[in-house]
DNA sequence: ACGGCACCTGGTATCGTTATCACATGTCAC
DNA sequence: GTGACATGTGATAACGATACCAGGTGCCGT
């Protein structure tokens, strides 16, 4: 940013083109943004804006317009694949109106915290809204400085940042019923919960709706010493949770266990084969959010996915509806069913 | 970027500041850029600037010098997790210098071609550079419209596209020797290749690798029966191998399977898991590229690991050079070692 | 014949920033 | 005491595009 000028790009600008058309600027920006212009006026400025090859600038266009044309998306960490189906959402829906994605990760590289990435999307005006995925309490400072920007904001989120943007989420109590559903029908009586860290709303309202589904079931028990929670949803966790498992004797098992995530699913998973142990003959287990991987590892993971796409789509509709349109309220949430899929980690409860 | 204009962003300019700390605009931008300025007066400004909470534009300024301090990525296919260590490579050089990166896939949604937002970011000189993750011969017109607008051009690709910018990417080949003289140091003798498209490059490299050093070892075969290429990278075609493997009888089978990469490999082996082998007792099996998911898998997955982190890293670093100084050679490549992963998926051949 | 209107076109100012030049100072050397 | 030179500040003009207003036509109705 702080050199000279810029390269010589030979691209034309607005000017070039209206002189070899010998018109004004202004006639070209009416041709192309439809105004008024005579059918020879329209065609021979045409003709030389396909000889230059001419396309406005976007920057220059922001300056004049308020918009930048591109929003900014914001995740926690750039690793996890989790939230590329997020992406894949948001960037349709951004295709339909030729807007670009500027992307960032609040902790690069996981490393000590540092948002400033993003803080300066804010402070220079880069982007016309931003998408937040997972908000912490730790990015509430940006959440600040948006809203005196006067950004539009959302976010895909388990639990409502603030009183500001508009938030997107699944519904975790239904998808915490579901999957205990899936489990007693199956058969399980006692089951187990291994969520991700304690202060994640999301892990808390699915261990909800588990329970109550459970409680619900005459001999259905959900028991303390089979409930914890882990320091995070890496899969590593997962497995930790595995060696203590495999730790009790086999009588003190539950029959099935429910992981925060399918990535712990599946870390938990291995850990239990590793150990000799059989799924979903020993233990039938299952994740939440749906993810890729859990489709081609052995045995395929019974899940409840999560609709990314649609998450992402709906985050980034709502977005580009409040840039188009400043006044809506602020504080809304939008909630999306979760899905089961059943897949070969779960079964019967072997007599 | 059709509407009136933007929104009432209470955004303050350089012009408010000057109004309030009695200077020219001219005498705030020294401020901020380090320029002359009086120690009073810097002091001065510099309250206003804190007062008001002002920020440079980066709009403004992207138009007054050439640079849009932000460059563009462009990757295959938002889908699969693989290239995010390279974006992690990629932000964290961005980072050092406070540029932006725009992310779009080539085929968004795995529909039909379709790469007009990066041929937008061309035509509308959004970005100040580009880099090709996995450029295929079908985005041949984008680089000619790169070239024509003068736009540096990175690329993080086994084949170099063209006379043209910078080409990062692994020694291959070294890679398919790696491997095999790990599988032939655990005692396989007959081994097997999958690979991906037939016309991808790094499969053809590694199998040349492979080739070279099998044949160097005498007894060792690389049979064509047990060489094969399939459709794309997916998981899917892993599967297919796999039931095409167990098709087989046990003494017309290579001791030893190494797939196209991490993900074909870890559904070959949950396939065959599913089929009743076991892995590594009945086949070893090894992929490439090092994914994360090749970790918590069980067995965990031998692999021969691309340095993701250094790739991204070195085809940003190389874009950056050449936006510094557009005189800079092209046409060149940079590449990187592969390293082996040994771990669970591979052992001693079963006598 | 003249006001009114629809149609087409151009001049000018502007978005927010900085490069360039011009003009003040003050300081030092000779 | 006068030129040379460093230091500080401001006025002006860009960067590329468009909003707005002000013309110019021509055609119609009265």
């Amino acid at each position: 940013m702080k050199a000279r000028r810029g390269r010589p790009s030979n691209a034309s600008t607005i000017t070039a083109v209206a002189a070899k058309a010998n018109v004004a600027p202004m006639t070209v920006s009416r041709v192309i943004n439809g105004g008024y212009a005579s059918p020879q006026v329209r065609a021979r400025v045409q003709k030389v804006i396909k000889e230059l090859g001419y396309a406005p600038s976007a920057t220059a266009r922001s300056l004049r317009y308020g918009r930048k044309g591109c929003i900014g998306v914001a995740v926690e960490s750039i690793r996890g694949a989790w939230f590329m189906g997020l992406l894949g959402g948001i960037e349709e829906e951004l295709g339909k109106k030729h807007l670009g994605l500027m992307l960032a990760s609040l902790k690069p590289q996981d490393r000590a915290y540092d948002a400033s990435t993003v803080a300066a999307w804010i402070d220079a005006r880069r982007v016309d809204g931003l998408i937040f995925v997972r908000f912490t309490k730790h990015e509430r400072p940006l959440l600040r400085a948006a809203k005196e920007a006067n950004l539009p904001v959302t976010f895909i989120c388990p639990d409502q940042p603030e009183d500001f943007g508009l938030t997107v989420r699944c519904r975790n109590f239904d998808a915490g019923k579901i999957i205990a559903s899936h489990l007693l029908e199956l058969g399980h009586r006692r089951i187990g919960f291994v969520g991700g860290p304690p202060d994640s709303e999301d892990s808390q309202e699915r261990l909800r709706g588990l329970r109550e589904a459970v409680s619900a079931v005459k001999g259905a028990t959900l028991r303390a010493e089979d409930v914890s929670f882990e320091s995070s949803y890496m899969p590593s966790t997962g497995r930790a949770a595995a060696l203590e498992f495999v730790k009790r004797p086999a009588s003190k098992r539950p029959s099935a266990v429910v992981l925060g995530n399918d990535s712990m699913a599946i870390a938990f998973i291995s850990e239990l084969q590793r150990a000799g142990l059989q799924v979903p003959r020993d233990v039938s287990v299952a994740g939440f959010d749906g993810i890729d991987e859990g489709e081609r590892c052995f045995p395929t993971l019974t899940t409840v996915a999560q609709p990314m796409q649609n998450l992402g789509a709906a985050a980034c509709k709502g977005l580009l509806d409040r840039i188009e349109d400043p006044s809506l309220v602020d504080g809304m949430t939008a909630e999306f069913p979760m899905q089961l899929i059943a897949r070969e980690s779960t079964a019967p409860r072997s007599s």
